[in-house]
RNA sequence: GGUCCGGUAGCUCAGUUGGCUAGAGCGCGUCGCUUACAACGACGAUGUCGGCGGUUCGAGCCCGUCCCGGACCA
């Protein structure tokens, strides 16, 4: 046994993860059955920038979930994989490096970008753009490892995976090969949600609701007999691609124009009225103009009427050169040339100004708040425009699915319970199929390609696919079978289809891309399904929704049994802490300052599913509590000298006691970690933990000592080790360096190896205990402190005489530990009165006659 | 608009089958260097448990309703 003489808490991360990455401490065993491993789907954080106090708040929850389990026996299974798939790491190659991605251009296999990013962006082709975003996300990936190897995470670090990574590829394009066999992804041409400074398509999972101010447009469309029909719209700019006019069925005042045409004003264009139940007669004018397309609700108007397509809107977010249809005389001549070329914003309030000038804009645009569709990332709101787009049934058009996957989630084990309402109201809100083609360059081709006919025109129905074994491919520098590159392009030739996936149609496949899927069949029957997926609760609808549609449909199974979803940090605002809102606190300076145990403890106490502040207040608490555990553990330690008592008996009534309670303890801890609620587990322990040094400590310090006057020793010294020995366990998952340390001292081997400790055996060696002993002891110490405290006398004050007033029951309980009660106190005599009501008189010796 | 979560001390939060006088830490005040701990310890003050109504011998906890904050979905 070796215990410093001034234990410490600096360098505990540096020294102990160092250990344990040569000792293999947390490398994956190798078990042989699937119920004596855990397994753990982390989620891969994005690699482009840094990573944040919310990272370790939520991942620490994670590892207090992984190190139990480990500690219960599983062969945990805790892979860490990097998310360097996507824009975020595309916008930053293309700054870093100044290139940028054409994807006509073939593969330069030496390509080598120069030293400093020129002003004219290079053009290089996909492969090497991916190649770059490699390159890059390497720095990082090394940079949050350390990171998370400071933080204590208990990861097996020869486990990790990157989204962008071959193997990664592979799955996704392997998954996706076996969906379109299954007829489960599908291409189509349709109204599409599409960013316009991005410019691609953008998926509902993907959408955000933002308030913004608007104007009601009284605009006059013109009947066939000379009648004014007036709509209202927010979007007056679309005049040009309206396709009809639409009112409830059963509204009156309007039933008499239905299948009637009007003329649209500036254009003339003659557009049918139509009658349709999802037109409000409470929202303006009760008839609204369908256009190609302003909303989703154009979209189902134009699916359900059969209506046709005026496109205006081009991919880049301006009106299209060319009219859909022929511009009849000058007034309709010189509306177009106001608005084409120009952005949807600029169009509206030229064409305003146009329809004042012909009197077809009734009174003044209205203002109002509404809610407009934006991309998450993106910056001006969302257009419609017609594409063609892979898409995943997910269950948006098929009930039966979407019960389907309802049924998962039931099966699904949540932690917090109530987060299963996100996942449900998200799955019955759905009004589509996954969209799953982006058309960016950094990430996974969809690995197809397009025979072209004579024309030079693809075949978009009967894709060409590669064989598995080749995967992955890029079908922009590879051939398929049966063709050579030159015929690339060439009517009689083939296309590579251009996109690429969504990143979450590849972190939807996590559980296959970490368990090995079809690449190690003997690592996947013991891994898959896995049993934890511990996530943030904003991404249920995308990354947790898209596993169970990945896994239902390639697996027929969930992908794991229990969810566990954390909350977010919170600013002193109690705004969430994120990087768009630039209030993060990055963590390396506070692991430094409080400790990594410090910040775990901080991180550690706020429960499952709940937001919790940032504050560094609990950080510096935890940090006191490491220390005291290492103070603490001297004691222990040191007052039995180089003997391990925690065979000998515990015989004492006070330490049997102690042990009663540590029983309760272990077995609260116990239930709480295997309910996931880490944080009610802590707080048992540190509970426990504080009064053991306040009171227990105090009371049996000087039997523990052991001079020839006390019998007990043994009995202290037993029940104090044994005691920190379930303590180190019980706080390993919250604070493994700490108690990595001590147990050092003491133990052979890693604490984060030893077993979780037993009720029922700690309860065994309690014996007979009573935890009332305890108790009482605990509060007469208590009350003798107050007295010396409210005399304002050094606690080392001796005091004349003790009396105890309490019930029966009590007194005879402080028998047990009414020695060791007296020792603490500093009496000479405790005495005992039977009373209703517990009272301590505590009497001073008379001050020495000077 | 629908659903979910939360509202307990100045601050951050515990309080799990309803049960003694509602707790902890931080902060504040007073005292104390005692051989585990002064980067510490001891003690103290501080509450209409969001409002109102109900069930009950008894409600922070259960029921109803309203208010406030947040989130998810539409």
């Amino acid at each position: 046994m070796t215990v410093p003489e001034k234990p410490s808490l600096d360098g505990l991360e540096a020294k102990w993860s160092a250990q344990w990455e040569a000792d293999g401490t947390y490398r994956f065993g190798g078990s042989t059955d699937r119920s004596d491993v855990y397994s753990i789907d982390t989620p891969p954080p994005t690699v482009s920038g840094e990573l944040h106090v919310g990272h370790v708040f939520s991942y620490t929850h994670t590892d207090t979930i992984a190190r139990y389990q480990r500690m219960r026996g599983r062969d945990v299974f805790y892979p860490m994989g990097w998310d360097d798939n996507g824009l975020p790491t595309e916008r930053r190659v293309q700054n870093f490096f100044g290139v940028r991605c054409d994807p006509s251009l073939p593969y330069d296999a030496a390509f080598e970008p120069p030293e400093k990013a020129p002003k004219q962006a290079i053009a290089i082709s996909r492969r090497n753009f991916v190649e770059l975003c490699g390159r890059l996300a390497d720095d990082d990936e090394e940079k949050f490892e350390e990171l998370w190897r400071f933080a204590g995470l208990s990861v097996d670090w020869s486990l990790t995976y990157t989204t962008i990574g071959e193997r990664s590829q592979r799955v996704s394009q392997r998954a996706f090969l076996r969906n379109l066999a299954r007829g489960e992804a599908y291409q189509a041409e349709a109204p599409t949600l599409w960013d316009v400074d991005f410019q691609t398509a953008v998926a509902q999972a993907e959408l955000e609701d933002h308030e913004l101010p608007g104007a009601y447009h009284a605009l006059r469309f013109h009947g066939a007999g000379g009648d004014d029909v007036v709509i209202e719209t927010t979007r007056p700019e679309l005049v040009p691609a309206c396709v009809a006019l639409v009112a409830h069925p059963d509204d009156k005042r309007y039933q008499p124009l239905f299948e009637t045409t009007v003329r649209t004003p500036l254009f003339g264009v003659e557009v049918p009225v139509k009658a349709h139940e999802l037109a409000d007669p409470e929202k303006g004018s009760g008839i609204a103009m369908v256009c190609t397309f302003g909303d989703l609700t154009d979209v189902t108007w134009w699916r359900e009427l059969d209506l046709p397509t005026r496109g205006i809107v081009g991919k880049n977010g301006r009106i299209i050169a060319d009219p859909p249809f022929e511009l009849a005389g000058d007034i309709a001549t010189n509306a177009w040339g106001a608005i084409t070329g120009k952005t949807v914003k600029q169009a509206q309030a030229a064409i305003v100004e146009v329809l004042q000038a012909s009197g077809e804009l009734v009174g003044e645009p209205k203002a109002i708040v509404h809610p407009v569709k934006f991309y998450e990332k993106g910056d001006r709101p969302l257009e419609i425009v017609t594409t063609r787009q892979w898409y995943i049934r997910n269950g948006g058009r098929d009930q039966q699915v979407r019960d389907a996957l309802v049924a998962r989630g039931r099966d699904l084990q949540w932690h917090p319970e109530y987060m299963r309402a996100r996942f449900e109201s998200w799955v019955e809100g759905l009004t589509g199929d996954w969209l799953v083609s982006r058309q960016r360059f950094f990430g996974v081709p969809f690995p197809v390609w397009y025979a072209l006919d004579a024309d030079g025109a693809p075949s978009y129905d009967s894709p060409l696919v590669p064989s598995e074994d080749d995967l992955p491919i890029d079908p922009s520098s590879e051939v398929p079978h049966g063709y050579t590159e030159e015929q690339r392009g060439k009517p009689g030739g083939f296309m590579g289809d251009p996109d690429v996936m969504d990143t979450w149609a590849t972190s939807s496949l996590t559980p296959l891309i970490a368990c090995g899927w079809e690449e190690d069949a003997d690592l996947f029957a013991r891994t898959f399904p896995m049993d934890l997926r511990p996530q943030a609760h904003e991404i249920i609808r995308t990354w947790l929704f898209s596993t169970v549609v990945r896994a239902h449909l390639e697996s027929a199974a969930l992908p794991w049994s229990h969810a566990a979803i954390s909350g977010w940090v919170l600013d002193p605002d109690r705004k969430k802490m994120s990087k768009s809102k630039g209030n993060v606190v990055t963590p390396m300076g506070l692991l430094e300052q409080y400790g990594s145990d410090g910040v775990r403890y901080w991180a550690a106490s706020g429960r499952p599913g709940t937001d919790t502040a940032f504050e560094e207040g609990q950080m510096k608490v935890g940090r006191k509590l490491a220390i005291k555990i290492l103070n603490a553990s001297k004691f222990t330690l040191g007052v039995a000298g180089d003997t391990m008592v925690t065979d000998l008996d515990v015989s004492a009534p006070l330490d049997r006691a102690l042990l009663a309670d540590l029983a309760d303890l272990v077995g609260e801890a116990t239930r709480s970690f295997d309910g996931y609620d880490y944080a009610r587990a802590l707080e048992r322990t540190e509970r426990f933990f504080w009064s053991f040094c306040d009171d227990y400590v105090e009371l049996v310090k000087q039997r523990a000592y052991g001079d020839d006057a006390h019998e007990g020793a043994d009995s202290a010294r037993a029940a104090l080790q044994i005691t920190l020995d379930a303590l180190l366990r019980l706080f390993a998952p919250h604070l493994p360096f700490v108690t990595e340390e001590v147990w050092s001292w003491w133990r052979d081997g890693s604490v984060h190896r030893s077993s979780w400790p037993d009720s029922a055996a700690v309860r065994t060696t309690a014996a007979d205990g009573a935890a009332l002993v305890y108790r009482v002891a605990a509060e007469v110490l208590g009350e003798v402190r107050k007295a010396k405290t409210t005399a304002q006398v050094s606690l080392r004050t001796d005091v004349e005489r003790v009396v105890v007033h309490d019930t029966a029951e009590r007194l005879a309980a402080l028998q047990g530990a009414l020695d060791d009660v007296r020792e603490a106190t500093r009496a000479a005599v405790i005495d005992v009165e039977e009373s209703a009501e517990f009272l301590v008189d505590v009497v001073f010796a008379a001050p020495d006659p000077v």
